[in-house]
DNA sequence: TGTACATCAGTGAACGCGCGTTCACTGATGTAC
DNA sequence: TGTACATCAGTGAACGCGCGTTCACTGATGTAC
């Protein structure tokens, strides 16, 4: 009855890019250590460099894909919204096409991670010039904007540049604050995420309304 | 025309509590080094110690006056709030009750760096036992959520406390968001708190009514 | 006024430790002839 | 089938550095008699 060996082993580059995406969920970029995630995947702290090169590079392979995913769900969902749909609806879909891909990563425990990440990242001001937020994001976000533009024609682009982002930032803490499951005596990770979705859809669309109708 | 000495000297205790408030602010407890605090506060090393015992010691120094301070603040507005006011115009005021200490900070140089800290350690997982969200600024937030449901009594304690806490993370992300400045072309830091506050309060009334009206 | 002692506000050097990174290396597997 | 070579997937030891903290110390100021 001895222990089975194991038949498939996770790939060293895999288990080393999974504790690290842990690690700079938990911890942050700086307060990373590459020898810390190399000892949690049980691996040599040389091969962190043998894969990856440096710290940097392993931080952005950890969140690029996440990146072009969600840019791609996101600009896809902009562009299928039902272009019947007029007022508080459409303001409702286009806030939901934003948020659902971000929201929808909390039910993958691979994805969790990377939602701590940028989190984290969105009031960072200490992270090296590389690894900061793209451009890109920003170009995505303007689209965003122009669409409620379109609907609300009345408001501002001031004000409907800020209720936007008082949008996404309630969906970057939203998922990843502690204190609300501690008030509320819930988990503290989000159980259905198409719940909180709906939640912040629903509570964005209203700030949205009111700051811009 | 030789420089002026100067006259009166800041003590190096202030002078390292100011520098470690930045710190902390900008790169977290666990990336901030106590020696590039004492570097930039032009003292010793060992002076850190010698004032404030260790690196937790300090970082509660650094944030216990402001909380105090809040939670005081944020009693007393909630209990001046005029007992007339009902259905939205009592949930601002409510809201603004919360809200407002917090963002006035923004005006004062001094305090902008715990809003900075505060923000960061919302998210924030791996800082020491010591150091967390004390149970105190919990019971606060109790009272706010009671003073909600007294004037939407229709609405369940989970919708409740989930608009609060809404209410409450946008609070913390919209003064140090950096994304909107670079969408928007704006300061990065906030110019005017009045007008934020504002902005913050009626998007989130509108959030809390629509979720619980 | 003089002198002894106490307190204050630090200081300089060192402690052991963990960090990111480099580099020469090794043993297993694959390919060419 | 045998053998030489190349590639792959790491490894072990070491690099210099900065970290939080400790400790014995110093020089200035205040107090008591």
């Amino acid at each position: 009855m001895a222990a089975k060996p194991k038949p498939t082993r996770v790939p060293t580059r895999d288990r080393i890019l999974a504790q690290a995406a842990r690690h700079f969920a938990e911890r942050g970029f700086n307060a990373t250590s590459l020898r810390e995630v190399a000892r949690d995947a049980q691996a040599n702290p040389a091969s962190v460099h043998y894969y990856f090169g440096s710290k940097e590079e392993l931080y952005l392979e950890v969140i690029s894909g996440f990146r072009e995913r969600l840019s791609k769900e996101r600009n896809d969902a902009l562009l299928g919204i039902n272009p019947k749909l007029r007022g508080a609806r459409r303001i409702k879909a286009i806030v939901h096409a934003y948020i659902a891909p971000h929201l929808r990563l909390c039910a993958d425990p691979t994805a969790a991670h990377y939602i701590r990440i940028v989190a984290r990242a969105t009031s960072e001001t200490h992270y090296p010039r590389e690894i900061q937020i793209p451009k890109e994001i920003n170009t995505l976000r303007e689209a965003f904007v122009r669409a409620l533009a379109e609907t609300l024609p009345t408001a501002s682009q001031e004000r409907l540049h800020k209720a936007f982002t008082f949008t996404v930032d309630l969906m970057l803490l939203a998922p990843v604050d502690t204190v609300y499951a501690a008030l509320a005596g819930k988990p503290a990770w989000p159980d259905d995420p198409e719940k909180l979705i709906d939640e912040v859809a629903e509570f964005c669309t209203a700030g949205i309304m009111a700051m811009c109708g």
